[in-house]
DNA sequence: AAAGCGAGACTGACCAGTCGGTTTGCCAGA
DNA sequence: TCTGGCAAACCGACTGGTCAGTCTCGCTTT
């Protein structure tokens, strides 16, 4: 296992690091590549072998966090059996996932949004991904009876709105904290479709 | 009232019909004044007459549907009496007013995201201007007695992103329309409080 | 004639992306 | 174990297109 680098982690990761650092502080058009190359101390010529061009970087870093957040929710899910308790789990794990990562969420949630065809497809398709999930585990729940019928695919959508824009604004303000988050979001939800706890 | 233009619309008018047009659809980086220009059939001479820069030019069309939905939601507000009746109201306007307004809409909840430091003040001004709104009516409804007590500041912004997030999805792809939207959302959201209508 | 309004050619800063060059790691052959 | 050769990885000065914003001029209205 030989780098070729003094430094212990590869080039590749350190623009990936220095790039989510900037992006998701500034945004994608205020972030000027030179500053990815300074913070990640490599180089123009570096990112431009690692990455084609500027938006593919800022989509690697999209694609990095949400094949995170479905591996977390999936692995999650399986331990549980069919109905509303893997709509919960579903749910704890994504806030707890979104709690942890807090700048790749700040990417994912808003930085993600509002740039351009290019980028809202993108946005489209990670949502589509993720609503089809609990559009899923929905409809067991209510196939298992543990809910009443309902149109589960705007449900789907609702819940990551609703999660979306609670955490956005804690990414900007750190307000409501995590805690208060869970404590009141997830009975929310859960009561948004019928189901008391 | 006379106007020394050939063309019944007022300048500032067309060129406000225009952005527009042209935001809504390319959003605000990969739309270009001088397309702007074209479509308004005016020149950049009268955007910069009438509007100091681009940014205010893109603010001054959120500013102004954001207006035109605050506006609504109060009259419709006030006609009910105090508690859940209000909340019922004012979201039914809201979905109401999106769905009549599809592009100020996607202006304001798409276009408006994720451009950066200026953009998302904007933004997090206008949602905690009707997350206070939803927030302060569920408070009444609370002490009313129509709904148990809850954190409402969580609620109101939950609410905001489920809403948001829907219409989004039907701006972007027409689907679901109003209709099933306010069928399945208005009692999703009163349920999650605890209220069955 | 002065103010209000608008036209549109022009400018210059900005910055993504390029490209010739260097360094490093690796291996084959002697 | 040295050597030379090659390719992958990396460097950073430079370029060229782009586009927001400026500026000067002209028309219209009062």
């Amino acid at each position: 296992m030989i780098t070729n680098n003094k430094n212990p982690q590869s080039t590749r990761e350190r623009i990936l690091d220095a790039a989510l650092n900037i992006f998701s502080r500034k945004g994608y058009y205020d972030t000027r590549l030179d500053e990815i190359v300074d913070e990640s101390a490599t180089s123009k010529g570096a990112i431009y072998f690692h990455f084609p061009n500027k938006e593919q970087l800022f989509l690697a870093l999209v694609d990095q966090f949400a094949d995170l957040l479905e591996r977390r929710v999936n692995e999650a899910i399986v331990q549980e059996e069919q109905g509303i308790q893997r709509v919960r789990v579903a749910l704890e794990t994504c806030l707890n996932t979104f709690g942890r990562y807090r700048r790749p969420a700040k990417i994912l949630l808003v930085q993600a949004a509002g740039l351009g065809n290019t980028f809202e497809k993108k946005r489209n398709e990670v949502n589509e991904r993720f609503a089809n999930l609990i559009a899923v585990n929905l409809e067991e729940s209510v196939t298992v009876g543990d809910i009443a019928p309902l149109d589960v695919e705007v449900v789907a959508f609702a819940w990551m709105g609703a999660i979306y824009e609670v955490i956005i604004r804690w990414v900007h303000t750190g307000d409501p904290e995590p805690e208060r988050i869970m404590q009141t979001l997830l009975p929310m939800l859960l009561r948004s479709v019928g189901y008391e706890q």
